[in-house]
DNA sequence: CAGACGTGGAA
DNA sequence: TTTCCAAGTCT
């Protein structure tokens, strides 16, 4: 959960899984469906589709217990190089060199790596592996990380209190704010699309589909919704809808992904009892349960003002 | 290797 | 408002 992701995000999210599967066996057999509805909000969906893959892994081929060693680690779906140094180091004692980003840049700025990231990484895992101790490895590997967490921070380290001042090479040129250098980043794109809420007279019910299982929101829940293409002029059409009703354009919804803009435009109808397509009616009363992406609960409440959903698991909205 | 892959909070 | 970026992984 914590790849890519802050501990204030994850938080709620780690404290509801551990609540409604407690071992890996129980999330092993859990329904898949249920388990992307409780990621819906922490975004990288990939990585629910992997965790629940690694759990069957591991309840399957190692007894419900995570294999020792990061080479055995490493071959686990959705643990990589530095999440399988981080289990060995923490959870097994094993003296191996623990890389994230905070390591990254603490390392960088230490010995004022030139080279811009990522391809500096195989550098700052060799001298990261030269300074781990093969006693409490686990422990040095947190202390760096919090290291650059806290005092090695990216914007205005605190120098003056960090422990590592004395040899850090970018802070005896005054330059520790340009460390790590990086591959410069390109333009996000800008693409367009658009949205059918289609609402069940009476109860109020929104149909709704999966997504395919890989891609952008791959099994996630969603309204339906065109492709997404690069940006066209002017507004997408009702003929893309996915069943003939009495569309109307309500708005846009506007979200920004890692690397893309989607504009969507909202079209809003009062639907057939059966539209004859993929998908199912979700009340109103159902819709958290559900588990929207962040962007598609935008859509929902483009089309349907009066709509509001709970920010976290579990928890009230202010 | 470079690009795909989400979201929310901070500056 | 815009930009940056956070305990990365997969293809």
């Amino acid at each position: 959960m914590l790849q890519q992701t802050t501990v204030a995000a994850v938080k709620p999210y780690f404290l509801h899984f551990l609540d409604r599967w407690p071992s890996v066996e129980q999330l092993a057999d859990a329904d898949p469906q249920e388990v992307m509805a409780a990621w819906a909000g922490l975004g990288y969906y990939a990585r629910a589709r992997n965790m629940l893959a690694c759990a069957r892994t591991v309840a399957a081929q190692h007894q419900g217990r995570f294999p020792e060693g990061v080479k055995a680690l490493r071959c686990l779906p959705g643990i990589g190089e530095y999440t399988s140094a981080a289990i060995a180091a923490i959870a097994f004692d094993e003296p191996v060199a623990v890389v994230d980003g905070n390591v990254e840049r603490v390392v960088s700025r230490l010995y004022a790596i030139e080279t811009p990231l990522p391809a500096a990484k195989p550098r700052i895992r060799d001298l990261v592996q030269e300074m781990t101790p093969s006693e409490r490895p686990g422990d040095f590997a947190q202390a760096m990380m919090d290291l650059g967490a806290t005092i090695c921070t990216p914007k205005r380290p605190a120098c003056a209190i960090c422990p590592l001042s004395a040899p850090c090479l970018a802070r005896a040129e005054g330059r520790q704010e340009f460390f790590p250098v990086k591959a410069p980043k390109r333009a996000k794109p800008q693409r367009r699309g658009a949205a059918f809420v289609a609402m069940r007279q009476g109860d109020g019910a929104i149909w709704l589909r999966r997504r395919p299982e890989s891609g952008m929101l791959g099994g996630m829940v969603e309204p339906p919704t065109t492709a997404w293409s690069v940006k066209a002029d002017g507004a997408i059409g009702a003929e893309s809808a996915p069943f003939a009703a009495g569309w109307e354009l309500a708005g846009t919804a506007s979200h920004g992904f890692t690397h893309f803009d989607l504009t969507l435009d909202v079209w809003r109808a009062v639907a057939p009892a059966d539209p004859q397509s993929d998908g199912w009616w979700a009340t109103p009363e159902r819709l958290d349960e559900e588990g929207l992406p962040t962007v598609m609960k935008k859509v929902v409440a483009v089309a349907l003002p009066g709509i509001i959903f709970r920010r976290r698991p579990g928890r009230a909205a202010p």
